[in-house]
DNA sequence: CGGATGGTTCGGCCGGCATCGAAGCGTCCG
DNA sequence: CGGACGCTTCGATGCCGGCCGAACCATCCG
């Protein structure tokens, strides 16, 4: 009789998001924390692009999802860690089935795929890793906008790179660009093309020659090492 | 194409459950624990009591709602404690908007509601605080099936109940009853029976007259602190 | 036994929504 | 500049499922 009870409307809505098999599908896919591109997802839902493309809108109006538009490309991650719970609570919470291999057959990496440049800055695996390792080294911020902490700077500088000159330059000093084979970010932004050139200086990286491939030298493994408790295993 | 993954059906399912705003406000209804009756939940979610019983057959057949019959009523409550988690997680991840009062306020407790004999036993919120501590004390076992534990024989025997006659009696000793006020379980069966009857004889509780209502006495009172932990207020 | 009450079954109605293909737009690359 | 490619918008189609009321069954009570 009318008396409808408080957040039964929300929690409703909220569900209905997961309660198509195609957007469960694509939650599923996003639940290894990469992003995806739209087309991908689309095939691997086993739909139209078009068809995907509206669940993308939904779900990301919805803040299930996150999406971030490069080139012609439209990345998709889930919006949160939280989110990425309830995904697994909802997957979880099937007893009946062994639980699915979510985790996508780990793709064979080329050389490209592990080390390269990216316009100007360090991409693949060894940019992500990067990122990864001077985060934990406090070196730089990952919250929202990415930053150079204090650190990070005076770190750049004992590498030799001019920090003062890159402060002024118009060219923001970090920020987070999406990598096509990792699927996370990797450093751009002064700061990253930067520690490039430096890294190729200091002859801790060298050019493969292949595309825009590079290699880690044995003195940039051990230099890794020893500035930034990055293990990159030889390849 | 075609490929279409794992687990996505299972979940789509899953959430296709709480994506009705009625399942919902059902769900919601019943995470205070209690169990109600089918007529109940539809006049509390404002639909018809024919498509309540749909959603409750739905709910059950999926296992996330279960249901007891009892003479012309249909209880039913959350199939478990995993399933509240459940619909607490999606309850809970609607981020706007501040969390509702999910605790119905609680509803005034007549004499009848405290205490009163259903048939031959107690019920009421002294049956179902009498069916806790005799829990507590080990006495009574009430994983599944309900049943009295050797401790429990020995402590009936010493309240002058004759054990060995109610165990060759046809009627199981311990049942499951559920309390119309309470909407949770009291003690019933042989050993609900003898409970009550002693302790009728004892003095620790008496009718009070009206309708099938008992109050405990003072010597009650004290007699189930010292045998049970049981605090009974004055009422 | 008969009326009242709680629950269920059945048929039919209707709205929402997932889907597709075609056309259009923006980006990339030679 | 022009073609290839990724994505989006739009309109049309069809189905799924939530809803109700009426008829029916079961239980309780006097």
């Amino acid at each position: 009789m009318s008396r409808r009870v408080d957040a039964a409307p929300e929690m409703a809505a909220l569900a209905r998001l997961f309660a198509d098999e195609t957007r469960a599908a694509i939650c599923l896919a996003l639940l290894d924390r990469r992003a995806w591109t739209a087309g991908e997802l689309a095939r691997y839902a086993g739909v139209a692009r078009s068809t995907a493309t509206e669940h993308l809108n939904l779900l990301t109006a919805a803040g299930v999802l996150v999406d971030e538009r490069q080139g012609r490309h439209r990345y998709v991650r889930l919006a949160d860690p939280q989110v990425a719970a309830l995904v697994e609570v909802l997957s979880a919470h099937t007893p009946p089935g062994p639980r699915p291999a979510t985790l996508r057959a780990a793709t064979a990496r080329s050389a490209l795929a592990r080390a390269r440049t990216c316009y100007d800055h360090l991409a693949g695996a060894l940019g992500v890793a990067l990122a990864d390792a001077l985060a934990d080294s406090g070196f730089l911020h990952r919250d929202r906008g990415w930053a150079v902490s204090n650190g990070g700077a005076g770190w750049l500088a004992g590498l030799g790179v001019d920090v003062e000159h890159l402060r002024r330059a118009r060219r923001p000093m970090a920020l987070a660009c999406l990598d096509w084979t990792e699927r996370r970010h990797h450093l751009a932004g002064g700061a990253g093309a930067a520690l490039r050139s430096r890294f190729e200086a200091l002859g801790w990286i060298a050019p493969t020659g292949i595309h825009r491939g590079i290699r880690v030298t044995g003195e940039g493994r051990d230099a890794l090492a020893r500035e930034l408790g990055l293990t990159w295993p030889d390849g």
